[in-house]
DNA sequence: CCTTTCAGTTAGTTA
DNA sequence: TAACTAAGTGAAAGG
């Protein structure tokens, strides 16, 4: 359902190609007092000092201030921003004596300063645009364990889980420690990528701490979405089990609690 | 000193105000076989599956691919991109069959796809920059020393610091002279760039010039944020150690001081 | 190519 | 508010 945002009032509340220094302060100031979100491309130098200090020579970038009054510096390349500021940060902007535009964002707590200087303005753009689309993150790993506990049938039916998370012995945490029908113990290993050798070698140092400490036959069980091919025969090696679960299934099953909770 | 960057060469390869989708597929298509920067301003939803799997509703939102491949979803407010993609992308734009302009940037290794529909796109821009301004976080020398000072274990644990800048002897001044947990005097240089010969064989003086006059071993040791790769033989012939330390630790402890003086 | 470690990490959760 | 932890962490360095 593709619903259109545009409703009437314009996103695009100003698009200046190469505006004057002059132009470009005044669409600016104006634009942060109504927290609307600034694009500017051109040619700018970078100092940051707080936590570090950094500085940034001359060069294209794209500067983005944010509605909420965070700060992106970004390159032409990397994934990463150059120079940033998180939200809430203070700002100024004005024209130097230089006649460069000076934009300044200030951060308190910690006190962090970041200063950009344009020396030219290649485009400049106010946008008034909101974005209230929901964004869901469908199964992280502790997900699946909340599945899994909620539901220990995903594991295997009649499997009683026991503690979860716990820290047993000096290997890390079990994500989750049970009963089979069998009565026999199980130490469950939970990956929601597909599992590969540091899972399995993982679960066996599991193993190794709990075996002596426990009067049952103790099982290794490693569940994921898929077992990656070339740890196969260590799993086989070493004794312990696989069992696939989708993480669909998973994402099913949180669902279905969060109904009930509701 | 502003070098303006312009040189002849327009960053500003195109810039759309509400284009139509056919318009901007082709524009987007070009402008991603010549590897330049593409910005686009538009409502849209995003699917990402890989490591983990989301989704994004319909919202506005700016969309930035860079040059070398890498994807920027940026919402109006947040420091974080709601997605993304790192650099290495492979990509495909189309419309589809319900009139939507797709990207699809595709990522191996891991395998992670991220699909972004827009309904409207507002601004669609294309800019053929570079950047091949310096980028330097910044700690001094004197920062460095002080940071070593106050916080030892930064050369290694249990050091004990027992002078500095001390004219130990007619070869110049020793950063750091102290003793290491074994009771050996250790000589310590300290490099806030990357140490190269000069520093080894200033070092090697020093030690020449104590060795004679004391009765314990003595340890060398360059600390220094890299050891350049052609230096360590000769480091090593010289029976000398390296320790890197980055400038940001430093920094941070600097910082730690300056909280606790106030 | 894999592992380890660091980051101006950021962001969320809990005591 | 501070401490702790996870992240689709990303990026660099070393093996």
């Amino acid at each position: 359902m593709s619903m259109n945002n545009f409703q009437g009032n314009a996103p695009l509340i100003s698009v200046q190609k190469n505006p004057s220094m002059t132009e470009a302060v005044s669409t600016i100031q104006g634009a942060l007092c109504k927290h609307d979100v600034v694009l500017i491309v051109g040619c700018c130098k970078v100092d940051y000092d707080g936590r570090a200090s950094s500085t940034l020579d001359w060069g294209n970038r794209f500067l983005l201030v944010k509605a909420d009054g965070s700060v992106l510096v970004h390159r032409p390349t990397g994934y990463e921003p150059v120079n940033w500021q998180p939200s809430g940060c203070i700002f100024q902007v004005e024209i130097t004596d230089k006649s460069e535009l000076r934009v300044k964002a200030t951060r308190k707590q910690p006190r962090e300063v970041i200063n950009i200087f344009f020396d030219k303005v290649y485009l400049l753009s106010v946008l008034g645009i909101t974005d209230e689309g929901e964004f869901a993150l469908h199964v992280s790993e502790l997900d699946m364990k909340k599945a899994f506990l909620a539901n220990p049938a995903l594991v295997e039916e009649d499997f009683k889980p026991l503690s979860y998370e716990k820290n047993w012995g000096e290997s890390g945490f079990i994500d989750i420690f049970g009963v089979d029908s069998k009565g026999n113990f199980v130490i469950v290993e939970i990956k929601r990528v597909p599992a590969g050798k540091e899972a399995v070698l993982q679960l066996e140092r599991y193993m190794r701490e709990v075996k002596g400490n426990v009067n049952r036959p103790l099982r290794g069980l490693i569940v994921a979405p898929a077992l990656r091919r070339d740890v196969q025969p260590l799993l086989v090696r070493l004794g312990l089990e696989y069992k696939p679960v989708s993480l669909k299934r998973c994402f099913e099953i949180l669902r279905s609690l969060r109904v009930k909770k509701i």
